[in-house]
Formats: structure tokens, C-alpha cells, sequence
DNA sequence: GTAAAATTTCAACAAATGTTGAATTAGGCC
DNA sequence: GGCCTAATTCAACATTTGTTGAAATTTTAC
């Protein structure tokens, strides 16, 4: 992690303010390599370029970094998730279901470290840190749930699929399929990487909609758009 | 983490020799909690009850420890998969890709911090830890390939299914759900816990099932035996 | 211009870490 | 009993960590 050389060190406010925001970019990139509580408070100050005190002037402690860092991440997310699950939108819940995908990949696509450590926390963080988070992914569950139960009313989902279950192995695993695809791709199967994601995330699709599908054989004709419009 | 309190602090070797095997016990549990990295030498020490020093003797390093403990835990679950992908075998594809599944169950299913460990360096760790671990991963990965080749061969696979992420699909993912299904049942979904695993692993195979199937809907008996057996 | 507030670093302290060589001790062999 | 080997801990060293109060400096308000 290079950052820039630190050569004036004298105290004091600089003519440049350091921009909390820029601590908590920092902070993003050590708590993914690191994990929340692996990621040292000096680690964080070197990767934002500061002296570690500055971190507790403009947050109480690291969790409240992290904290700050959820609140700007996840409300987005949420709200478009919970315009799609509109019940007035009358598409296919099928075609619904790939913008959602879409929806998460524009969010959290990019977001490596984002997304290794809301899972790293949710699975071995400490209990606060599990509400913490719990009470974020909630809402975005809620309206993944709403798609769903709309798509079983519509006859286009089983309705004796455990819609729980649906909606988690919808969201989890896809966000699963971003974590590790690449990584087993190059280490494993041996396939070029820049193909493995988008290749992927459309089977994964595929084999998402037959699984839960009233009619599994049924084309889906935005895939076909989805895999032209990348080539 | 309690820890017998260590009353006898001569030098010197003790009576009952420290197993090696336990050092190997001590370390996976806080390799799961604080990840490879983290694991500090002195809290695995802790965990087993003994000095730091000692690890130093048994081991070259951390990584030593680490080593050893994956080739205690792969070959067998390798071997077991190589005997199920058996082209002799003339059941149903379905049933022995069921049969895989539980045996993945059997070995890892009770270990969540062998798995979180492997994920976690997999995703996260050093490029020599990565080849470590890809190096074991790779056999069970092939077994399963050609399990998924004679699926397509006999026409009970679709042949347009891409076959390394058919693979990945099944082995990832469910390893994916044995993690996050419990906390996300219980956080999230507030489903009971026990509950959630066995359905989980269930809907999960169907899913997949149907997903990759040239006949989705026909029915698979041996889930229902599962489903039954269980309650 | 002065005082107060905001911003930033230094310095210090206590605690924790990895690793090594040396000291100690139990058991086996002659 | 003496010697050797194996097993285990201690002690030491250098490095890193979290956190705090105080010093220094810039900006803002009057």
C-alpha cells in the first residue's frame, strides 16, 4: 500500500483539510484486507496519509468508522431495490428479478472490500457488529421478499419454494458469485478472467429462474440482450 | 476462548507430551476467528495451553501449521468424491450429485472454521497461501467435473451448461450456504435455526437440480426420503 | 487585533506481538 | 549414575499496537 510521504509534519490544521470522507475510503481498504478488527488504527491513519490521533477527532473508535461506512453504502442500495418490488410494475417478475441482479452489481459490483467485510463481520464479527449490520441488510431482504411474493402471485414462481430461501439464495449467493468467481476461475478452472464474472452471472441467472420457475424451459430473452450486449 | 489455568510452569518436558495434533486443534480455532493472518502465535499457544515457543518446535511457522492442518482435511474428502465420480456408477446423476452433497456435508459440514479459513485465504490471504490451498482444491474440483461430464453424457445435464461453473456452482455456493444460512436465518429471516440448514440444503439441491437439468420437472424421490429421515 | 474554535501532530504510556537462545527437566540407554 | 536426546518454558529483544493529553497552528468570530 504506498502512500504519499508525509513532509510536513508540523502541527496544526493544514491549508488542505483532511476530508473525513478520505478516512473512511481509507478505512474501507484496510478493513477488507484486514477485517474490522484485524485493521490497526495506525493502519488505517498510514493508508489515509495522518497521524492515527485524527482518526479519534473526527470518530469515537473504529466501529464507529465502520459504521459511518454502512450508512453511506447500503440506503441506496435499499431504496432502489424497494423501487423495483413496486407492485405497479408489471413486467415479467422474471426480467424484475435480472434488474435486481443488475441493481446489486451497480452497487456493490465494484466493492470488493465492501462486500468481504459486511460478510466477514456478519459471520465471525462480534455480536454488536452482526445487529449492526443486520439491521441494515433487513430493509434490502424486505424488498427482495416483496419481489418475490409478487412473482409467486403472478403464477411466474413456484409458490411451495420457501420464499425465504429464495430471496437468500437470490441476493447471497450472486454476491457469493462476485466474491469467488474470478479467484476460481484464475487459481482452479483455468478461464480467463475478464469472461468468468459476466459468464457467471448469467448462468448463475439461468439456473437461478429455472430452479424457482412455474415454467423453467421458458426463454429469457433479456439474457440473450444481456450477453450480445457485451461481446 | 477459557483455557485450563497452567499451574505447572517448570521447563522442561512434561509428563504427558503435548500431542502436536492438539497444537493442529488450537490453531484451526483461531485460524476461524481471526483468519490466518490474524491468528497470532501467542493466542494459538493460549488456545492449546502451552508456550509460544513450543509451536516453534513443532513447526517451522504459521504457515507449517496451516499446511499441515489442509492436508489432514482434503485427501479424504478428495478421495471419497473420486470413488463417487466412478463411471461405473449407473445411478441417476441427480442422486449421485445428491450423494456428493452429503458427503461434502460429512466432512466440512460440522467444521465452520476449516471452511472459513480456506475462504477466507482463498479470497483474501497471500499469493503462497492461495497456491496452497488452489493446489488441494483442484483434485476435488476435477472429481466433480467428471461427475458433471457423465451427467451430460447420459442426457441428464444440459450440454449448453458451462461445466467448470456448473461444478463451481454446486461446490461454492453450497459451502457458501452452510456459512451464512444459520446467521442469516436467525438475523434476518427469523427463521428457527434448526430448521434452516437441513431446508436450506434441500431447496438448495432442488434449485440447482432444476437449474441444470434437461428435465426439471421430474420429481426426485430421494429428497423426499431426506425430508422424511430427518423429521 | 485578540480570543476562541477547529485541526493536526507529537509524545508518552501500557500492552501486545514474533522469534530466538538458553535453561531446565523427563525419560531412555548403557 | 552419567550421558544424551527430546520436550518445554523463560527471558530477552525489537517492533507494533490503541489511546490520550498537550502542543502547535490555522481559521473564524467579534
Amino acid at each position: 500500500m504506498p502512500h504519499p510521504p508525509k513532509v510536513n509534519h508540523s502541527r496544526g490544521p493544514k491549508t488542505v483539510k483532511m476530508d473525513p470522507e478520505h478516512l473512511l475510503v481509507a478505512a474501507e481498504r484496510v478493513f477488507a484486507s484486514e477485517g474490522l478488527k484485524g485493521a490497526s488504527i495506525r493502519a488505517i491513519a498510514r493508508e489515509a496519509g495522518c497521524d492515527p490521533a485524527l482518526i479519534y477527532y473526527h470518530f469515537e473508535n473504529k466501529e464507529a468508522v465502520f459504521t459511518t461506512m454502512l450508512d453511506r453504502k447500503f440506503p441506496p442500495l435499499v431504496q432502489e431495490l424497494e423501487r423495483l418490488s413496486d407492485p405497479a410494475d408489471l413486467r415479467h417478475t422474471s426480467e424484475r428479478f435480472w434488474e435486481a441482479l443488475r441493481t446489486i452489481h451497480r452497487h456493490v459490483g465494484q466493492d470488493a472490500g465492501f462486500r468481504a467485510t459486511v460478510r466477514g463481520e456478519m459471520t465471525r464479527g462480534a455480536e454488536g457488529v452482526q445487529d449492526t449490520i443486520a439491521q441494515r441488510v433487513r430493509p434490502l431482504f424486505q424488498a427482495l421478499l416483496h419481489l418475490f411474493q409478487q412473482g409467486v402471485q403472478r403464477g411466474h414462481i413456484r409458490p411451495e419454494f420457501p420464499q425465504a430461501l429464495g430471496v437468500f439464495f437470490f441476493a447471497r449467493l450472486y454476491l457469493e458469485i462476485l466474491d469467488t468467481a474470478p479467484i476460481m476461475a484464475q487459481r482452479i478452472a483455468c478461464i480467463p478472467v475478464e469472461q468468468a464474472l459476466p459468464l457467471a452471472e448469467r448462468s448463475w441467472f439461468e439456473l437461478y429462474w429455472r430452479g424457482i420457475s412455474t415454467r423453467p424451459e421458458d426463454p429469457l430473452p433479456f439474457l440473450e440482450k444481456a450477453k450480445e450486449s457485451r461481446s
